[in-house]
DNA sequence: GATGAATGAGTGTTCATTCAT
DNA sequence: TATGAATGAACACTCATTCAT
């Protein structure tokens, strides 16, 4: 008998990050995934139910690795409000600096993929704001950040920055060191943030 | 939509709007807009050479409003570059308050097109980022904002931030007003600029 | 503006008896279809929702004659209760005679047809034998047949036996002429029938 | 169904009965098979060598079966042609009211597969069919019945509306008792052979 | 210009069969 | 024998685009 090896299941992955970023999700040919993955076609429906399954797991896989960096992040509690700021910022570029084919996919397909099953999609992603959140109210409670701002809004704004320039960088990585972008973004959040 | 006597032009243009807006571009069926906007399936060909021309069509039209906004805000002498930051974001949100399904498509559609074919990006859009840049260079110049910004990356952020919010506010107007979004925006981003 | 010729239609709907006859229903490919039909693969759509919806259409039709020719047998009111049977006879032989493929696909298909979804079944079929039933019925009711025969049962019988011989005949015309079929059934039926 | 230790290969063709009478041979999944009968997927290949063999193997018993006990009905030197016609028409009834899986199977999937290469089909039916025949003959023969019919068309009709009979009852049993299918059928052939 | 019937290239998915273990 | 992961050929159906009228 044949042993499920496993390196199947996570070569289709990688191949459909590396697919779908370079071509858009919806131009994707599944036999292109499995062409890049060294398996046949037929083999990517072993392990997924249809492509959008893949797509599913891509981000499952994604939020599921940055809730969990930003819970332990949170846990600590030497840490202030800011500097959890700072290291949620740092987590994000970090995974993205890591695979700039999945910040391009993350850009380029979650909003589709989240409007159409907004329940279906993976909880990872909303804990993950709601710790954010939790951050900045965290701070407006110790006194260190405003209480003028809206948690909720503020959030998005910074989610939607971040999202923005992590898909420039990873469109053209030659055109700002990350280090730049990551430094300036946390000084507009942190000045925008303190009083 | 009604049909527009002796304009099927500009009926299949907003029909496009609102058909891309529910389904999303690759989703959308041409027979969809042809049927919206009162035609048949072979006029939409009449006016546009092909589906990508619409959402093209789509995207000049909204940077050729904007740009044209902007500049006539620039052109004031009589506003500071705060005011003129104020007014930057007051367009944006203003025309998306007019057309949330453009605000749709904007935010869902423009990546990818721009990403397959930069260079043939309708150039008012190039001109609003490098006039935004402008304006806060000028900022930093008469020492209102922060000289330690790089105003690629702040401008990047911003428009990030903007875009991740309208697209919220879009897909659910209800959660909340548009002016709260605006005075947090506001507030963050001029907060976050100034010494 | 191009015209539906409607010559299209029924092309497609032959050349689906001719195909359905010779490879089976489910070994038939749409393409074979349209080949033989001389259109486009995507024309045949044009027509039909789907590949199931041909077969059901060529029922539909078959059936819709069949009813149509046994319900003029029936309102004539010189015919006794032996001849009627006689002409249903004959009106089944003559449609088969007519069109053999048509007889391979009634006698393949309609079964697996039927019994995926019965109520979705063309109603003319079921008016057909009702109205065979009812002519037994009346040939017991005027004494001519034996009352010991149960119509329902005898209906099916006699439905079935020539369902099999004109399948045998659609297969190999040259075994036997399909008078001397026709014959016998007349009177193996008749002789059974008859007190 | 549970495992039969030690002998799958009669676990998988009893479960490919039950499968093909409830889905249709080709709509029926090899993997529904093997479920049913508790092996792999693979292990049905042990035994047979493709989905075909499968159902070819079901109607090389079945004939077989029929026709030994057809063979030892005939060889009864105390029965009239009319008690071999009434035993063979208990064979069949007998057999399909032991399995109306089998039945269904029969009925719906023999045409289709004697169609495609009738030289391959089981020799038992070719003879329990010239037995039927040979019957019917020797009833001729010794004046018992009337000699204008033509055997092997009699023969056809009577099989076929057999067949009819058994699909209708396997399909719906509460419908009719068997006895009464069997009665009627007995009535209308005996009085249809004899003089 | 306007129409909508006609086209046919293109692809996600299925599943009978194989084969390494 | 037995397994079940792996295969890849096959196909129904879609839909952007064309073009005869």
């Amino acid at each position: 008998m044949r042993k499920k090896e496993g390196n199947k299941e996570v070569a289709i992955l990688d191949s459909a990050i590396k697919v779908f970023a370079e071509y858009g999700y919806h131009k994707s040919k599944i036999y292109k995934i499995a062409e890049l993955a060294n398996v046949a076609t037929g083999s990517v429906y072993v392990y997924y139910d249809d492509k959008e399954a893949i797509l599913r797991k891509i981000f499952d896989q994604l939020w599921d690795r940055l809730y969990l960096q930003l819970k332990s992040v949170h846990e600590n509690e030497h840490l202030t409000s800011i500097e959890k700021i700072d290291a949620l910022i740092d987590i994000l570029f970090d995974i993205f600096l890591e695979n700039s084919a999945l910040a391009l996919v993350f850009v380029n397909e979650q909003f589709q993929l989240i409007q159409k099953a907004p329940e279906k999609f993976t909880d990872s992603y909303n804990k993950f704001l709601d710790l954010g959140e939790h951050i900045v109210q965290e701070g407006i409670d110790t006194k260190l950040f405003n209480p003028k701002i809206d948690v909720k809004i503020i959030r998005s704004f910074i989610f939607g920055g971040l999202r923005h320039l992590l898909h420039q960088w990873a469109h053209e990585p030659a055109l700002y060191p990350l280090h730049t972008i990551r430094q300036n973004v946390k000084f507009i959040t942190k000045n925008g943030l303190l009083k």
